[in-house]
DNA sequence: ATCAGTTTTAGTCATCTTGACTTTAACTAG
DNA sequence: CTAGTTAAAGTCAAGATGACTAAAACTGAT
């Protein structure tokens, strides 16, 4: 960008500069348990500054996008993903994040159904990691994630986000399993279900999920919209 | 910035422009009722484009400045107030919110206390306006208001963010002033108090404000910090 | 001094929500 | 056919919420 050429005074003269970052969930199985658990792509940097460590994705802002295009554009390019959820998480601008020059970083983060993760992308330098084991990241990334956890804790428990990280159809145990994994608690089935129910946007199917080994589950769909920011209004 | 000299092969290959805006709320008593209702200050565009029209206060990124202390700086400039609190509402991106250039505005919103808004600086080109009341603004100014309002009413509702309003201490019926200001509903005094009187971070003092024409309501105190966003976390 | 008017403060009561728990239904594996 | 497991529905007490009543404490006018 402009740390070929530009010498120090250039550089402090220089506007900041402006990168579109993403932070994208999905669910995977935890290899232990089996149970669904969060994960995260990271691509592993391949010049100074950070050589060498994992970092979200992302790049500079090109001229002609808008800010979701770009962040969508950065998830498919690492990840060959569309994600089923975007949302603008933050503008992270303090001055010293990057050694060599001021970058002002919009970061988005998504959610993608896990059928779609299950065949993403990965490669020496595109890897999935769990999202409570992730080491040290480059730049300020670590608390970039931090706060994107937060965010999306915070929707899951009163927004009607869940249903992002699953298909077009699902069961409830399915959802629960969802909260279970990215709260990381567990939760009564009845009283969960009793809560699920209340809402208005998740509509009962007059189909079962068959092949179990147990009584099968009704299935459900979600027929919400989420609620929209400025470009996209949602929920805290 | 860039629009004197460039021409239009420039403009579409240099990287967007990064400004910094706030929106700026403090009660004030209305005209009719006397009773305090929300108002903002808006700056007059001295040129073009939207030369005439009412904007919210806002310039660009300079080199040395976080985000937040750019948005403190606008603060003080247009109104010479210093902020009780201020946190990033969100980055406007669109690709034609400015006709001439592209331009990305990082938007900070800010409450101010009336004891400090009554004497707010105001001339021919900054004026403060019922946040109801608005007309046509420049860019994309009124949907940002919007969402701002937006933010304001679900932090209001769900956080402890009202006391930012008021100065040090208040008595319960200012505190639910404050709500059905912005909220514009009116409040049952009696369930108000005790839902307030249940948060731990409202403490009673000894003190009773003297001087009104009926019994002296005591006064509190707020004794919590805003949660705190990356750069100082809150909820949603 | 007293009374009417107003606001603060405390309290009651029925309804709604929430968390812990029990029971019945429906399936599979052996 | 039975034991084991999950789905689904229901019960019950505790806690929160909304509508309302009432007492306390002050001012200003009579």
């Amino acid at each position: 960008m402009y740390t070929n050429s530009a010498n120090v005074a250039e550089r402090q003269t220089a506007p900041p500069s402006l990168a579109i970052s993403t932070v994208i969930f999905a669910l995977r199985p935890s290899e232990a348990s089996g149970r669904p658990t969060l994960w995260l792509p990271l691509v592993r940097r391949i010049r100074e500054p950070y050589k060498g460590l994992w970092a979200l994705p992302g790049g500079p802002l090109s001229h002609s996008e808008s800010l979701p295009d770009a962040a969508s554009r950065n998830l498919r390019e690492t990840t060959g993903l569309a994600p089923s959820y975007l949302e603008q998480l933050y503008a992270f601008g303090g001055l010293h994040r990057s050694p060599t020059q001021r970058v002002v970083s919009i970061v988005y983060w998504a959610l993608v159904q896990p059928t779609e993760a299950a065949l993403a992308d990965e490669s020496e330098n595109v890897r999935w990691f769990r999202a409570d084991k992730l080491g040290d990241l480059a730049f300020d990334h670590n608390a970039i994630v931090d706060y994107a956890l937060w965010r999306l804790r915070n929707k899951l428990a009163y927004g009607s986000i869940a249903y992002h990280f699953l298909g077009e159809y699902f069961t409830l145990a399915q959802v629960r399993e969802v909260y279970e994994a990215v709260l990381d608690t567990s939760l009564d089935p009845a009283n969960f279900r009793r809560h699920i129910k209340a809402t208005p946007e998740i509509e009962e199917t007059g189909e079962y999920l068959q092949g179990g080994k147990h009584r099968p589950p009704r299935l459900y769909r979600f027929t919400g919209r989420p609620g929209l920011d400025p470009d996209n209004r949602s929920t805290p």
